[in-house]
RNA sequence: GCUCCGGUAGUGUAGUCCGGCCAAUCAUUCCGGCCUUUCGAGCCGAAGACUCGGGUUCGAAUCCCGGCCGGAGCACCA
């Protein structure tokens, strides 16, 4: 009671008199945690883990978070990382036969080498046994009713006129649904909950619909008409595959409830769950898969790895390295905030990685004639890189140069200026663009304050930019030609990846 | 309508479980300065946040209640 008057100094003598031992305690500063949050594992316990996508479309940058994370995670407790194709729905999600390819091929170049890969339309013999089972134990039934009838029934926390059929009945007709006796849409099989839970999203949920498009993967094709649903498929795997922790959107948080009904039913224990929220990204609207198709298709975009798009084929393509999306998606973590993020963040994570190792060369784009009159023709040899010790390049000039229009549009008479890495000059003649020779010293340049532009030789070759914000093209050196597959960085203009060389180069914008 | 999450600087993030080390971490962004024959990097400096209102408490970012805002689920999509 005395306590409350006395201050925390006071308090702390009082403690050392007391519990001394606590003293050290109160001293510890709080570590704060880098990366990931520890994962609740139990002793001895390997973690399995999975990355579950339908291949319905390409992956994308938003898929990576899933990819890195729950990867990360295995590498970090030492276990077993899944990609689970979750490819049920041959209709309204079609897979995409070239996206199982890219998804695996994308988490490997992620780092993250899937230990199993495991496709779920192989696999609906099981989830057709365990239908059986909850038929026979009373746990599913067949629902003859219309979506908005049923709907109808749930709302007013009733059970539907066939809840309450018998077992066997209920067998008779899945026999028949599995024999395709039905059409789409005339019959489904329920999992019972509780038709009276407060939260309607919990009521009685559908498991397997009728669906008679054939999937597009040929080992499958028309073989079944029954397909299950996410949460009834996802359910069965994850015990199937003994996974012990779950990390996903929390748009799924309901789905954990409803499956926890069949756990129960099963005798099962549901792995530990872990949710995020929404990402978007601020410089991608929204993209949708079939949009998307169709405007690729329609010439709109060159592909799935356009870099206009947040595909992880076109990140790649513009040299983005999978280090800076690790560290990226790391750094982000798991919180439930819906969040809305940048891609200048990922751009400094690359650009840490890239610097140092991407050589350095002049493009010019939007190329105008500068003439220097009184030139000798001479060869200069700029560092390929400012700090690393890596060589040369050379480059012969003659009396002219290419350099920028933008830079071009900014001279008059009389402007000076120098010609990085090779000579200083002056603007005798705007039309034609026309300098004089100033002589090379550094001294003048400055003291002067003369603008630094860079140019490009008169037997450089084409290069044509791709990048986000629209193409360009100009000249570049002819030596850039050596970089193939490489990122380099275009002086006063940014970072690049050499995609291909002919007598024409593609280089596609990496970012400033 | 019913139900479930969430809300810390421009953007992310730590801290929230278990109230006092928090006049709140780190990164990125932005703005200055230095350095540099580009840009970037580097170095120095600056700016910038606990959604609001009540309550509990000696003490609240942290616990409780309510409002506001955002997201999600209630699909024969995943």
């Amino acid at each position: 009671m005395e306590v409350a008057k006395e201050t925390p100094e006071q308090w702390q003598a009082r403690l050392e008199a007391i519990a001394p031992e606590l003293i050290e305690e109160l001293n510890t500063k709080k570590e704060p945690d880098k990366g990931l949050k520890a994962l609740d594992i139990e002793e001895g316990q390997q973690v399995v883990m999975r990355f579950a996508p339908n291949p319905n479309g390409p992956p994308t940058l938003g898929s990576t978070r899933g990819i890195v994370v729950n990867s990360e995670y295995v590498k970090k407790y030492g276990g077993k990382f899944i990609i689970r194709f979750d490819d049920t729905d041959p209709q309204t999600k079609r897979p995409m036969l070239e996206a199982y390819d890219w998804y695996v091929d994308d988490c490997k170049w992620l780092g993250a080498n899937p230990d199993e890969i495991v496709i779920a339309s192989d696999r609906v013999p099981i989830y057709y046994d365990y239908a059986r089972k909850l038929i026979e134990m009373g746990h599913a039934y067949v629902c003859f009713c219309d979506g908005a009838d049923f709907k109808k029934f749930k709302d007013a926390k009733e059970p539907c006129p066939h809840r309450n059929a018998s077992p066997e009945e209920n067998m008779e007709h899945w026999d028949k649904m599995l024999a395709g006796e039905y059409e789409e849409k005339s019959a489904v099989l329920r999992i019972k909950t509780d038709i009276t839970h407060k939260d309607p999203a919990l009521r009685d949920f559908g498991a397997f619909r009728i669906v008679k498009t054939a999937h597009p993967r040929l080992e499958v094709g028309d073989k079944y008409c029954v397909w299950p649903l996410l949460d009834f498929e996802g359910a069965i795997e994850d015990h199937e595959l003994g996974m012990t922790h779950i990390i996903r959107g929390k748009d799924l948080m309901d789905s954990e409830k409803r499956q926890t009904y069949i756990y129960n039913y099963l005798g099962w224990t549901y792995p530990k769950t872990t949710h995020w929220g929404r990402v978007k990204m601020h410089e991608f609207g929204k993209f949708s898969t079939s949009g998307l198709r169709q405007a690729i298709e329609a010439g709109e975009y060159s592909g799935w790895d356009d870099p206009r798009l947040p595909t992880i084929r076109a990140i790649r393509r513009r040299g983005i390295l999978p280090e800076a999306i690790r560290k990226f998606m790391i750094e982000l973590g798991v919180g439930e905030t819906d969040i809305s993020i940048s891609m200048d963040s990922l751009y400094a994570e690359n650009r840490k990685l890239v610097d140092s190792v991407a050589n350095r060369y002049f493009f010019v784009w939007d190329p105008v004639e500068l003439e220097i009159t009184d030139a000798e023709p001479c060869t200069t040899t700029p560092a390929l890189h400012p700090t690393e010790d890596r060589g040369c390049r050379e480059i012969e000039v003659n009396n002219k140069v290419y350099i920028c229009k933008e830079d071009a549009d900014k001279l008059q008479e009389g402007s000076k200026l120098r010609l990085k890495d090779l000579y200083n000059v002056e603007i005798t003649s705007m039309e034609p663009l026309q300098a004089k020779y100033l002589g090379d010293s550094m001294e003048s340049m400055k003291k002067e304050k003369m603008r630094i532009v860079h140019w490009s030789p008169m037997d450089g070759v084409p290069v044509k930019v791709l990048s986000p914000d629209g193409d360009f093209t100009g000249i570049g050196e002819k030596q850039v030609a050596t970089e193939l597959n490489k990122v380099v960085q275009f002086e006063r203009f940014g970072f690049c990846r050499i995609d291909s060389v002919d007598e024409k180069i593609v280089a596609y914008y990496t970012h400033k």
